[in-house]
DNA sequence: ATCCCCATATTGGTCGACCAATATATCCGA
DNA sequence: TCGGATATATTGGTCGACCAATATGGGGAT
């Protein structure tokens, strides 16, 4: 019963497609920062869109702060290039980028939790270890995975933290995986993040922040060998 | 010639005071997940202001994941209550929290930086600590110290990280500091950050990623006593 | 030749009418 | 009385005309 499982591009708004029209255009045009872009009702032409869906898409890099526009003078390619959606970053990102940025933030929440989790946000992560076990398939553990994840992030008791996680974590779904073969139609009962996630509890509520640090980055280690291969 | 300077709340275009004024409405109307909000053509009039920035306002919740809106059925609140635009979350964290985020997030992407920084990346960092120790004024320190710490995200080679790290930073910049009183014009010549820049840099050149990674952490520990005094 | 003022053109922003999707009410037939 | 079809009301989305801010060009005075 082992089949390939591909995770389908995600269907695009209205508005999704108006945006990624633009940035094409942007990015085909080869825009420098300063550089103004056509009026509104040219480029709406060019695009083959309406003016009201052209824009919301200008409002939406607008606030990205990848353009700026000014009544009377036009629209101007942003000075930061840094700048731009999660979408558009999700484009970018390979899947090694991601696993790094996985590797470097989520053991530094995993600390915090060790050092703020209060008791009723630990209760939920034991039971997210319980339902991952007794999964039934994939997507069942895959699901408790990544509440168990999460419940760490809000275990930390910081917004803040909570909401580079939920950033990164938005970017980690955006990225199509072609998942690997799967033998069995749910994890095998040795499954190693079992234990890892046990491990990463048990420092969390043993208030050991620097294990609790390292158990993640153990367990987000396998995770990478996993998706990777051998080194 | 030692003066306080406050920061004053930054100007907010029309869209923001609309964005405001909304999710004002939604917090003090206790909607809860799954709510209803009134009809555009009811909230216009509630919140006075014309149809057109109350769907600029509403189109940019929507891409936070704040609300969705369905032509036929009306605006709703969505599931995820920890959506939210990141100058609400400014408004929401506090300066200790941003700080303990900080404190997570940059040592990590310094560890990263020691690892993957290319000659080129490494250069600006240096002229940041030369340009910091020779500065004039404050303003001149901060604007440098700013290009250090990013710069750090940039050798990093992640636009994941550099992404997350420039979501911290506005945030922190979007927090309105009352600075503390400051006897001089300008940094003295044994401000401790100096020294502890070059430390940061020197781990980063000798590749040393664990010693990267203590670095920061001391000098944002030092940065975190300034700001809150003893504990 | 240069500068200033005014008229016109251009640009993004707003408005009200209308459109497309959905909910609700009413009517008719079994 | 109930269910299905239809009409009407409601809701967010779009369009074209117009408005407000700015750029540009031309003419006249110095």
């Amino acid at each position: 019963m082992g089949m390939n499982r591909v995770l389908e591009q995600p269907i695009l708004s209205g508005r999704e497609q108006a945006i990624e029209a633009l940035e094409a255009f942007i990015r085909d045009g080869q825009y420098a920062p300063g550089d103004r872009l056509p009026p509104e009702r040219e480029l709406m032409v060019q695009l083959g869109m309406g003016r009201t869906q052209l824009r919301r898409a200008l409002e939406a890099l607008e606030m990205e702060g990848v353009i700026w526009r000014h009544v009377g003078k036009g629209t101007f390619i942003a000075k930061d290039s840094a700048a731009g959606s999660l979408s558009a970053l999700s484009r970018r990102v390979s899947p090694v980028h991601m696993m790094r940025a996985r590797l470097s933030l989520e053991p530094a929440i995993t600390r915090e939790a060790a050092i703020h989790a209060s008791h009723d946000r630990i209760i939920p992560l034991r039971i997210c270890i319980d339902r991952s076990e007794d999964a039934a398939t994939w997507d069942e553990y895959e699901a408790q995975d990544d509440a168990f994840h999460r419940g760490i992030a809000l275990a930390t008791q910081n917004e803040l933290l909570l909401a580079l996680f939920d950033q990164l974590n938005q970017v980690r779904r955006a990225i199509a995986w072609k998942t690997v073969e799967r033998a069995t139609d749910r994890p095998p009962h040795d499954h190693n993040s079992f234990v890892q996630h046990r491990a990463i509890l048990e420092a969390i509520e043993a208030r050991d922040a620097d294990r609790a640090h390292a158990e993640m980055r153990t367990h987000l280690g396998s995770v990478e060998k996993r998706l990777f291969g051998g080194f």
